[in-house]
DNA sequence: CATGAATGAGACTTCATTCAT
DNA sequence: GATGAATGAAGTCTCATTCAT
């Protein structure tokens, strides 16, 4: 069997204990006690803390967009293609529970890096959910909504049960981690496209 | 004029910078430097900087549940407070957005305070929210639901764009601390209310 | 009833607190919560710490050398005079057990006061000693001795029980406060004056 | 010629200073720059101020008790042994002074620590003087005694010169650390020994 | 590739003291 | 005579990083 290599053994006490403790919360001995590796390889292998936040980023972020981009490009309608996006997320989101947990309390806090990310990784989010909302109201599949109102919308629904998966399970009982949650979430949002962003029946009859 | 206690001093200072930095991510002498006191004030009145950010979470919750309480003795159909709550959390938060920013931030990191916040008044919000929507589904005005993951969906709606404000702002544009946005962002959630919550006139008529 | 006053209910917990933690480790606040009384007081009254712990040194050193000097003063023999010197110290020891054992405990710390205290008291001590000695040695009722190796002895059976009383109780289980301990004490302290410094019969009989 | 290890550096400058100033009278400041390290390596290394507290400790016990037992185990008369027990001890108090006179004083103050070391070292020294003491009496070398009141005045007069180090040199003018103090004192307890703890002639007369 | 020693910077806290009241 | 606010200094400790090995 192959040994877990000592970046890898890093990164992945690096994640968990960055989601626990937040990455100003977690100091670099906690990671290598973790790892169960010597504190300088931090700075040998990412260039310091920082940089090892910054490999995170990365490695969600890459990652996260090729997904977009391939559900993106494929041929579908408008409603169809959002109901993937959502799913393909969801489902990205629960295979990185604290990775994603992390990540989106990170970007929460002002700072060069994280600025670097909404202009580059957020603003082709924006473009593709931005594009599939455009062509949903051009086909008059969407209902004619701001768009960037709906984005909000999509995201809050998309990360709060992941950002705030302390909460969730403690006060809700709901447990994020199981195959039952994933399931029936989806049909949640699933619902809030088909009620909130479509036309539905009644608003189209009264189209003449 | 009155002058600013050195007390207030503080905690003004604190919530911006625990909003901007983090709680990890602030020093009581950047605090004490912004707010142009002592150093040694911060443990002389909040007994430690861990102190100060549980005078900060007393401070929210201790209000927010106020609020709440408030609206949910009024007596009015259940769509109607959940529109009132809705309205007031929205008011509220539009009013101390950083508080609300950095205390939604800081209450996804795992500890004894954030536990016995859980336990406390995240469960008397639950209580409310769940009352409500018992009602609402008594009273056939609510479609029935899973009230948990409706809760879930709700509080992703009402807390984007307070958490995520920095991308709202920079990626979006949308500008949450203008008035505009408060009334945009409430007719949103109520349509999510009267769509997905409540039972619409289709889903009515198809009952017998 | 005459309510105690602040002066001595600082004084009172000072030395309370300076024996069980040692003046280093107590702070003025410390005192102050005690006494229940404002810390500024003790600034106050005995011009900061230091100032309180040299009230302290003076309060035990007078009393002392006054005893001292009394029983020095009475008329009868070396013998009687070494044993009544004893009797004294051990009694007054053990009604302020706390002073004693932090005042023997300080005075092993180098510095200015303690200088000044072995120039002063230590020194008149010291000269009580070494008169009853030289008498004594003179009548041929104390044996010929090094008087300075003598003093050592005697100092070290007097303060023992004091400065180590903790380790008395705890590991010999003898207790410093009981009056049969005080008995039992100077029964031996008077022995070792019988058996050590006086010419016992034995030798008497040797000299012709 | 072997550079001395950043470890012992601070060490010794420790004992120095402990002895000086005491144990809260020192700051590691003080003893890193006497020792000409890093502040941090006292953390380092001994994991706190109080951890090298602790280690003093250690390094004074496990010397002295391995000591006691050595001796302890060696075949003679009680009386022979107690005089080699006592020998021994100040011998090896003469031979580290600093160290002794800090731990005798620093031993004087509760805590967590002291307590331990009074149940562990302190206990089985007791009960190796305790053992000594009940063969003589038993044996009848030494006069029936509380053998408690006798560990009393022995501890006494084995640690006064050393804690009291700088009464005994300023006041009376013995210099602890020139070899004819150890011969001369050693003789005076051995007197003690003689006169007050064995059986003499006188007494061994009387009975028939 | 990996380690342990060592460091300088900076964080939090406590302390003794002062001052206006 | 007594108090509570406020402060500057100092103390201990932790942190991220570097370097020789």
């Amino acid at each position: 069997m192959k040994e877990i290599s000592t970046r890898d053994a890093i990164v992945e006490a690096a994640i968990s204990l960055f989601n626990q403790k937040g990455y100003h919360g977690t100091s670099i001995r906690d990671i290598a006690g973790l790892a169960k590796v010597n504190t300088a390889n931090i700075s040998y292998y990412f260039n310091g803390k920082q940089g090892l936040l910054e490999y995170c980023y990365m490695k969600f972020f890459e990652s996260y967009l090729e997904l977009l981009e391939q559900v993106f490009l494929q041929s579908c309608s408008p409603t169809e293609k959002l109901k993937k996006l959502v799913d393909c997320i969801i489902t990205y989101q629960c295979k990185n529970p604290q990775l994603t947990r992390f990540i989106l309390r990170e970007v929460t806090i002002d700072s060069q890096v994280v600025r670097e990310i909404m202009s580059t990784y957020y603003v082709k989010e924006r473009y593709i959910f931005t594009q599939i909302f455009e062509k949903g109201i051009e086909r008059k599949e969407f209902r004619k909504q701001s768009i960037s109102y709906s984005i909000i919308q999509l995201k809050g629904l998309l990360s709060m049960p992941f950002i705030h998966s302390f909460y969730v399970t403690e006060v809700l009982h709901v447990f994020v981690n199981e195959d039952y949650f994933k399931r029936k979430y989806l049909e949640e949002i699933h619902r809030w496209i088909h009620d909130v962003v479509c036309l539905n029946e009644k608003e189209l009859s009264i189209i003449p």
